[in-house]
DNA sequence: TTTATTATAGCAATTTAATCTCAATAAATA
DNA sequence: TATTTATTGAGATTAAATTGCTATAATAAA
């Protein structure tokens, strides 16, 4: 399998784009970060590794590493996109607490059978999915409990 | 079934909250969309109707017609927020075009699955999913092929 | 290898959605 | 009807994201 690095090196080839050094350190952060991540907190942890790269950088790599399938946005609904690196891994969808704010992951293969009735019955090419989720976690719903109870 | 101004009203009236002409037109006129708006769409609807309502109006009651379950916030990944009135409608799931960026919904009974399965096997409490789909409509591929055969 | 071309970086200015401040007002209730 | 106080509207403010511009660096051509 490619590394994420040479993917991003054929995708800029192929479109006549630049291969800088910049676009390299952001995506080779992005691949350390086993998390998901805003621009704020990535610039952070650039800056952390004195790795000098501007925001608008960052801002304008982002779309690029989405378009070719290495990254994508997740909506965690609290005013500003969230992201996180894909390639390399199974596709799964978010469930974030409205208590404490956790996210956990979760797999759903049913969602699989979504696409393809999509497709069948209204002729649709489905690129990707997204299932978000909101709810309360195990240990909310037990803190809620006892709010409730005094 | 109560109409959705006794549900807000009696939402309204629980939490020492006030009944407002502002807040009863603003959400006459959500239930008079029957498609999905934004802050400045419904501004400027209500504007059209002769109705002076403020835009800090609008993005002030949004939250509570959501707490309430009458209004949802909808992703379509193009900056900013929209909504739609759910009140006394089948839950439903967006699949946008990339191409057209048409929006069309559709039902998914398998989803009610997913949530029993968090339910069971992760002890979540499960409130609402939104699940958002991307990709093309018949008609953007046909356009696609036609361009790609040039 | 050197030169020419042009996409990109950085910075600051700008845009835009959304929130907040505050004085005036209107809804609830005593 | 008077009193209390949540809400309104207008404009100021905040924060995310985008853009304009010049210098720079990546690539292609010589």
């Amino acid at each position: 399998m490619k590394s994420e690095l040479e993917v991003f090196r054929e995708y800029v080839r192929q479109r006549g784009l630049r291969w800088t050094q910049e676009r390299k350190l952001i995506l080779q952060k992005i691949f350390e970060i086993h998390e998901h991540f805003d621009v704020d907190s990535l610039h952070w942890l650039l800056k952390q590794n004195g790795v000098k790269v501007s925001k608008a950088s960052i801002y304008r790599a982002l779309p690029l590493f989405i378009d070719c399938g290495l990254v994508r946005e997740v909506d965690f609904s609290d005013g500003h996109w969230h992201y996180e690196h894909i390639y390399g891994h199974k596709h799964h969808n978010h469930m974030k607490c409205l208590g404490c704010g956790e996210v956990r992951e979760f797999e759903e293969p049913i969602l699989a059978q979504v696409d393809q009735r999509l497709t069948q019955e209204y002729g649709y090419s489905v690129v990707f999915h997204q299932l978000e989720v909101r709810g309360y976690c195990p240990a909310c719903q037990k803190a809620g409990e006892e709010t409730r109870a005094r």
